[in-house]
This record gives C-alpha cells, sequence and structure tokens, in this order.
DNA sequence: CGGAAGATTTCT
DNA sequence: GAAATCTTCCGA
C-alpha cells in the first residue's frame, strides 16, 4: 500500500523515524527499484543551522520544503553526487527528512550496474549511493510522492528498534551538530558507515 | 560576475 | 587522510 498524503503532513523528526521500515520505489524505464528505508535525517529548516532552509530561507533550490509534505527535495552536493529528501509537515513550514540509506529488495541487479559495484552492502549505504542506485536526480525535483513514480509504501517486516544518533557531516552547523536527529533500524547491516 | 563552500564517495 | 568536481548561493 502507498502512503497517502497524511502520512507526511507531520513534523520532520517525528516522519523521519515513522519512515524507517518503509520502502522507497521508483519506477523507471529500465526497470523498478526498491530498498526499505534503514536510515533517515531530520532537517528542521526555521530552527536549524544544518538545513538548507535555516531561517526559512527561500531559494530555488529549497522552494519545495514550502509546500506542504508528500513531494520529494533532491539536491546536488559536491558537484557529482544527488541526495533525496521527503518534504514534511504543512505548507510554509519548510521541515525535510533525508534518505541516507536503503536495504535493497527489488531490482538489485539494475542498481549493480548503475553502480558498477557487486557488492549487496555497497549499493543504497549511503544517500549519494542510493540515489545513483536507483537513478533519482534533479530530473524527480518536486515529484509529488502520493502520484505513479517515485513513491513510498508500506512495509510487514520484522518489528525493529531505533536508534537516534547525531547527524553526519554538518560539523559547521555547531550546536545543530549535536541535535539527535539520526535515526537508524538497530543492527541494520545496511546503514551508512560513520567515519 | 567572482568566490567560496558543501546534508559525499572513493581511493591511497 | 585527501582529492574529485561543479552547482548553488551570496555579496559586490
Amino acid at each position: 500500500m502507498k502512503l497517502k498524503k497524511e502520512f507526511y503532513l507531520k513534523n520532520g523528526v517525528e516522519l523521519a523515524k515513522s519512515l524507517l521500515g518503509k520502502v522507497l520505489v521508483h519506477e523507471t524505464k529500465d526497470g523498478i527499484t526498491k530498498g526499505i528505508i534503514v536510515e533517515t535525517e531530520a532537517y528542521m529548516g526555521e530552527i536549524d543551522a544544518a538545513a538548507h532552509s535555516y531561517k526559512n530561507k527561500n531559494s530555488k533550490r529549497t522552494e519545495i520544503q514550502f509546500k506542504e509534505g508528500g513531494y520529494a527535495y533532491i539536491y546536488m552536493i559536491y558537484g557529482m553526487y544527488y541526495c533525496m529528501n521527503v518534504v514534511a509537515n504543512q505548507e510554509n513550514i519548510c521541515e525535510s527528512v533525508l534518505v541516507r540509506a536503503l536495504e535493497p529488495i527489488d531490482g538489485i541487479e539494475i542498481m549493480k550496474q548503475r553502480r558498477r559495484d557487486k557488492n549487496l552492502f555497497n549499493l543504497c549505504s549511503g544517500p549519494g549511493k542510493l540515489c545513483q542506485a536507483m537513478n533519482i536526480t534533479k530530473e524527480q525535483y518536486g515529484i509529488d510522492l502520493c502520484k505513479d513514480q517515485l513513491y513510498i509504501e508500506e512495509f510487514e517486516g520484522k518489528n525493529f528498534d531505533i536508534e537516534a544518533t547525531k547527524r553526519l557531516n554538518i560539523e559547521y552547523a555547531k550546536d545543530a551538530s549535536e541535535y539527535l536527529w539520526r535515526f537508524i533500524i538497530k543492527e541494520n547491516k545496511f546503514v551508512s558507515k560513520s567515519k
């Protein structure tokens, strides 16, 4: 079952936690790829120095975050990699959830080709990697996740514990880098490795 | 228009 | 530990 609009209207931290264990799906002409979301980070626009939309900064890049939840926020980082976020909360509240890692469950051969890597644990264990494996690019910026190309669905898997940790690679944000807004499925082997 | 920095990955 | 590599944003 595809997640409905209402699911995305909660705040960023809550959405980050509730997206764990759900399945991200991308349908392309090459085929369909799916992965269980095992790692997320919340970015809380107004108060979060690490967020692109800090102090409600509106730019060409962040404008999608001002819509209500349920859209894809995708940006390029370091000139080489894309990262995918899910927009959270109501209109004019710019919060989002970065999808940091997936456990691949479908389209694995396609992922291996795109990544040019045969190691299952290297396909989606990081925000840049999973976008490459699922062929998520700026073409998908602003896509409505309630439609049929890129979306998230329910998954009936095993029960799991959620672990909260500090977010990665945002030392520049000072105090905000201490917030425990990174969430992972405890003991899952597909999470990205923190240095 | 120029300059600086980055929500990463990969290789040494 | 450091390079790769270029878009995005901001200030002038």
